[in-house]
DNA sequence: TCCTGGACTTGGTTCTAATGTT
DNA sequence: AACATTAGAACCAAGTCCAGGA
């Protein structure tokens, strides 16, 4: 609601770190600004399927995946079953336990990791001895896979050897790269200008290198102006390429300091550190005129764009800030936040026992959220139907006409709802974008923040508009008003010297405005369905202050690498441990390290009822002889997570013993909970959760499956790599999705047009067999005849055909492969950027392949890293 | 030590925009 | 040009984990 034309912006402008923002105007003139859009009504909500008792056979899945992670969650066609049952998915722990016995601490040896090379080479089993020490260090899923590619197992320790950071890889990418730039180059010319910016900032984010390391000699002078405050303007002005240099060597510097100071670490740990980083350093050669693998051509477009976007936000990095102590921001200013507009009656009346009834306009503005929501399971759903009721009658009161809901009928505003959507559908294309540019305007302002003297964009700068609560499974309040929120709810976070953002609703006021500097949140409020919880606005990911906790998050699940094998031994000894509260922790722990399960807070009664590691119940787990266990339950977001394990035997007896004279529904860890497990875990190393394990499995899965399996190829091909990759890591973290309603659809008119191929391709032989014999063709199926061709000429249509038919192929298989699994979590949330960034300089794949324009803003951090870079 | 408030990350679905197809 | 599909941004729910106080 109101204008856009408050000045205070241009005020704040001003005042506050006074250029950085400029240039902006252009800016932050397209794409940038977030679309707009309210969400509508219907909807349907998928809902898997809870229950954790029997329940089905899910497909496949199950069976002996005992690979787990490769088989992962049962669910997925994919390849599990099949292999090889049994097997060695045990590789794994047992790895650990002979290693225990070895020396507790490792040689600096850092990271064993094999070479992409040897593992290439894997023929040969080796003695597996000690193998067990690397095979710590790999990913579960490599630990594990027993089925398909056991290849590796065996194989992969002799390699190590050398490695460790040879890093090399012996690989010529510098010449490689080198050729290519050099083409670039010459092409400029030709290219237009927003093309020319594209190539230039794609070189510069390759040869960071280069610069790291001259910076990193060469000290910290320089680092991002704000900090010093000094708002010298010029930072963004001034493009990426400074400034990319500037920060990243803020975050060497960074990065060294906190290494210095775990004193806490353990000698032998501090080694490790020691010689881990000094590895880094080392590894950074000088590639510099690599790069730029990225091939221009169209995406230019959004190139241009994300570079505008870079300029000032390029400030991403690391900042100074973080080291001092708590403080998250120096200086903070922004416009607060934008409100839902008012409810506008539309007057359509709905029918109680067949009469039309009239309402309030707040009565009929919650009867319209429900209406909306006819097409969505929720209104099959008992508890949705009950808590709306409740909600809805108390508005209505007690006397209204309206005295059950059963007798309601919604439809007159369900139909009008419909009619509106038509009509907006209908709307010509410069109508919505009217629309759409009037609303930007609106919102422009509440975009931005200004933090430590650098625009930054603001993420969810809208306040969250009344509507039913849906919550997620069976959530006990589901269907429950979420109620308006209103300034007076609203407490706002903001730098002390800068001026107080209006509140847009003429006569009120915020509840509070605070400056605390602590905190990195604009403004919050208490939830409305739980007034106990708040919601926050939030810079958006792209943000500096979000990519300098991202990449601290991945240094920390790196750092994990360096403790691994050790904790992995302590817990093995732990198995059998005579402590019962030892043995849950070990055998949770192992859960985590293993499977990849959440920490598994307690929840309230007044949630829906899923767990994670330290919650799992009795009945979620099964026994099942020798040595396999089953897990059945509704983890996060009520999805279900099904999977079958071979675990080692003693774990598997622990399990057993933990069941024992327990109710299904007991807690298995009964002595345990996640901060007894966070407490321990924090004792082998600083800092250390268990969420960190998820991070390091899906990562550390990521790094080594793209080094043993990326070959020569092209894009398409890598990029297919890239997947089934990314794809290893979702099933680990069992990211799914639900099956799209046309997935079916898609892939029989898919399959049908694959036939069609088929048949054309078997006529080219045909017609190639007569052509061979100086026959003309037979005619096509309208009964037309072909032309006479050469055989040549048809063996060359045979090819083509034959390559179409293959790629059609392979996009069913992937699509198929893929209906259920979700990719993008574990690419935003789980998969350091710097594995993807890295591997895409080395294999000259264009990284906007990979990471789309926001993902590229939100790595903005990881784009300078050495190709050679190793998790 | 336990409990709870508080802050921040993770996660699947929804809806729109962009792109592909016919 | 109309329609289908896909990509991706927006949404907001639901986790994790920490810190401080009792």
């Amino acid at each position: 609601m109101h204008a856009s034309t408050d000045p205070s912006w241009t005020l704040m402008v001003v005042q506050a770190p006074p250029k950085p923002i400029l240039n902006n105007f252009n800016d932050d003139d397209d794409d940038d600004g977030p679309i707009v859009f309210k969400r509508g009504g219907n909807s349907t909500s998928k809902q898997n399927q809870p229950n954790l008792e029997a329940k089905k056979p899910s497909s496949s899945s199950q069976n002996s995946n005992g690979q787990s992670l490769n088989a992962h969650k049962g669910k997925s066609p994919i390849s599990s079953s099949n292999a090889s049952p049994v097997k060695s998915p045990i590789g794994s722990p047992k790895a650990s336990a002979s290693s225990a016995k070895a020396s507790p601490m490792k040689p600096p040896v850092t990271y064993s990791r094999v070479p992409s090379s040897s593992i290439a080479v894997k023929e040969e089993t080796k003695p597996i001895v000690d193998d067990d020490d690397s095979e710590d260090d790999k990913p579960l899923s490599s630990r594990f896979k027993g089925s398909t590619n056991n290849a590796n197992k065996g194989v992969t320790v002799p390699a190590r050897v050398k490695d460790e950071h040879s890093d090399d890889d012996e690989v010529p990418l510098s010449s490689r790269f080198a050729a290519k730039s050099n083409a670039g180059s010459s092409s400029c010319k030709t290219i237009s200008s927003s093309e020319k910016i594209l190539l230039v900032s794609k070189i510069q984010l390759n040869g960071s290198t280069a610069k790291d390391k001259q910076q990193k000699s060469s000290a910290v002078p320089t680092k991002r102006p704000m900090d010093n405050k000094v708002p010298s303007n010029q930072s963004f002005a001034k493009k990426p390429k400074l400034s990319d240099a500037s920060t990243t060597k803020q975050v060497t510097v960074k990065a060294e300091l906190k290494a210095d100071d775990d004193d806490h670490l353990t000698i032998s740990q501090r080694m490790k550190k020691a010689s881990s980083s000094s590895n880094k350093s080392l590894s950074v050669k000088q590639n510099v005129t690599k790069v730029v693998s990225f091939s221009s051509k169209k995406t230019t477009k959004n190139n241009k764009k994300q570079m505008q976007n870079s300029k000032y936000s390029k400030s991403t990095k690391v900042q100074p800030g973080s080291s001092d102590g708590q403080k998250k921001w120096k200086t903070l200013v922004h416009n607060g936040v934008i409100f839902p507009p008012p409810y506008k009656p539309h007057g359509v009346k709905m029918l109680y026992k067949g009469k039309p009834v009239d309402l309030t306009p707040e009565q009929e503005e919650v009867a319209t959220m429900f209406a909306v929501m006819k097409d969505t399971e929720y209104v099959q759903k008992p508890q949705f139907l009950q808590n709306f009721w409740n909600d809805w009658r108390t508005l209505l009161g007690k006397n209204h006409v309206i005295q059950k809901l059963e007798a309601c009928d919604f439809n007159p505003i369900y139909e009008w709802h419909q009619k509106e959507k038509e009509k907006k559908k209908q709307m010509s294309t410069e109508e919505k974008k009217a629309v759409r540019e009037e609303k930007l305007k609106q919102e422009e302002m509440y975009m931005w923040a200004i933090v430590n003297g650098v625009k930054e964009k603001v993420g969810n700068f809208r306040v969250e508009p009344p509507g039913l609560f849906r919550g997620r499974g069976e959530h006990p309040k589901m269907g429950k008003l979420k109620s308006r929120i209103r300034p007076s709810d609203i407490t706002i976070n903001i730098g002390k010297d800068a001026p107080i953002p209006k509140c847009p609703i003429p006569g009120e006021r915020w509840k509070e405005v605070k400056h605390d500097n602590t905190v990195t949140w604009l403004a919050f409020w208490n939830d409305p369905i739980n007034p106990k919880e708040f919601k926050y606005v939030f810079l958006a990911a792209s943000s500096s202050l979000k990519g300098q906790s991202d990449k601290e998050k991945y240094e920390k699940a790196r750092k994990l690498k360096d403790y691994i094998h050790n904790i992995r031994t302590a817990y093995t000894k732990d198995f059998a441990s005579k402590d019962i509260t030892k043995r849950q922790i070990a055998v949770a722990t192992y859960l985590i390290d293993k499977l990849a399960l959440r920490a598994g807070n307690e929840k309230d009664d007044d949630e829906a009822d899923t767990v994670g590691c330290c919650t799992l119940k009795v009945a979620n787990v099964e026994c099942i002889p020798p040595n396999k266990l089953k897990f059945d339950f509704l983890g996060k977001d009520s999805i279900r997570y099904e999977n079958t394990v071979e675990v080692e035997l003693p774990v598997y007896k622990a399990i057993r013993q933990f069941q024992v004279a327990k109710k299904p529904t007991d807690d298995l860890f009964d002595s345990l909970d996640t901060s007894k497990l966070n407490a321990h875990l924090k004792e082998l190393m600083p800092g250390l959760t268990a969420k960190v394990f998820r991070t390091y499995n899906a990562s550390i899965t990521l790094d080594e499956k793209l080094y043993e399996e990326t070959e020569d190829g092209d894009v398409a091909e890598k990029f297919v790599i890239y997947n089934q990759a990314n794809k290893q890591v979702a099933i680990i973290c069992n990211h799914q999705r639900t099956i799209s309603k046309s997935h079916d659809a898609q892939m029989s008119r898919l399959t049908e047009k694959l036939e069609e191929l088929k048949g054309t391709l078997k006529e080219f032989k045909t017609d190639l067999d007569r052509a061979k014999k100086g026959k003309p063709p037979l005619k096509d199926a309208d009964g037309k005849q072909k032309r006479n061709l050469t055989p040549e000429a048809i063996e060359k249509k045979i090819a083509t055909t034959n390559q179409k038919i293959e790629k059609m192929e392979l996009s069913m298989k992937t699509k198929e492969d893929l209906k259920t699994v979700a990719l993008g979590t574990s690419k935003i949330n789980y998969l350091d950027p710097r594995i993807t960034v890295a591997w895409c300089k080395r294999h000259e794949v264009p990284i906007e392949k990979i990471f789309n324009k926001s993902l590229l803003a939100k790595f903005t951090w990881a784009m300078d890293v050495d190709p050679q870079f190793r998790f």
